[in-house]
DNA sequence: CCCTGATTCGC
DNA sequence: GCGAATCAGG
């Protein structure tokens, strides 16, 4: 296969989209990560906003060695959502229509732990994260997606994550964060 | 081990 | 220009 201007275009597309390489690959076909890897840099597009890694290598020869190289000609942020810190208040669901019916999902869900016993940052990261889930139905998990669901399974309104798992976990990163709380923290058993 | 992108270098 | 092999890291 041959970088002919639409293929390129889809991996430019994709590529700021925030698609992995990978998927990029997968998706033109007929090449691999690598190759797509090797066009984004040849292409000059390599760094991105989102990325699983952040550029980093530090090639063990460097016959030229920048001093303090911190030149940074990034005059392009392009996909960076403005964060404008908004006050956490005590909103979770928009508004619940006037169903109050629950029907059972059949099978046993990851456990969802009530907000007040989720740390305020790990929450918070999930609220970013969840808004680019992948939003997959329960037939498209697979041993890698982030099977964290999300919304209410009575209502179209459901889905799951869907995102990179953390290797070998059944959840991506931010998700895991707040499944797996550590015994202490959630204590107050009290009465 | 799974994955990610980065770099090198023979073609 | 291309991309496999390799590297470096999560």
């Amino acid at each position: 296969m041959s970088w002919t201007d639409e293929r390129v275009e889809l991996l430019k597309k994709m590529w700021g989209e925030g698609q992995s390489a990978s998927q990029i690959a997968k998706e033109l076909g007929g090449v691999t990560r690598n190759a797509v890897i090797g066009k984004v840099h040849r292409l000059g597009l390599s760094n991105r906003a989102t990325g699983a890694s952040p550029a980093k290598s530090e090639p063990k020869d460097k016959p030229a060695p920048a001093p303090k190289a911190e030149a940074k000609p990034r005059p392009a942020p392009k996909t960076e959502p403005a964060r404008p810190t908004p006050a956490p208040a005590a909103e979770t669901k928009p508004a619940v229509p006037a169903r109050r019916q629950i029907i059972p999902a059949g099978q046993p869900l990851p456990p969802q732990p009530s907000a007040n016993e989720i740390s305020p940052e790990a929450l918070a990261k999930v609220n970013e994260i969840e808004k680019k889930a992948k939003k997959l139905t329960l037939m498209e998990l697979t041993e890698k997606t982030c099977k964290w669901p999300v919304g209410d399974p009575a209502t179209e309104d459901f889905w799951f994550c869907g995102l990179p798992v953390e290797a070998g976990k059944p959840y991506c990163e931010a998700h895991v964060g707040v499944a797996f709380q550590p015994m202490s923290s959630r204590r107050d058993r009290r009465r």
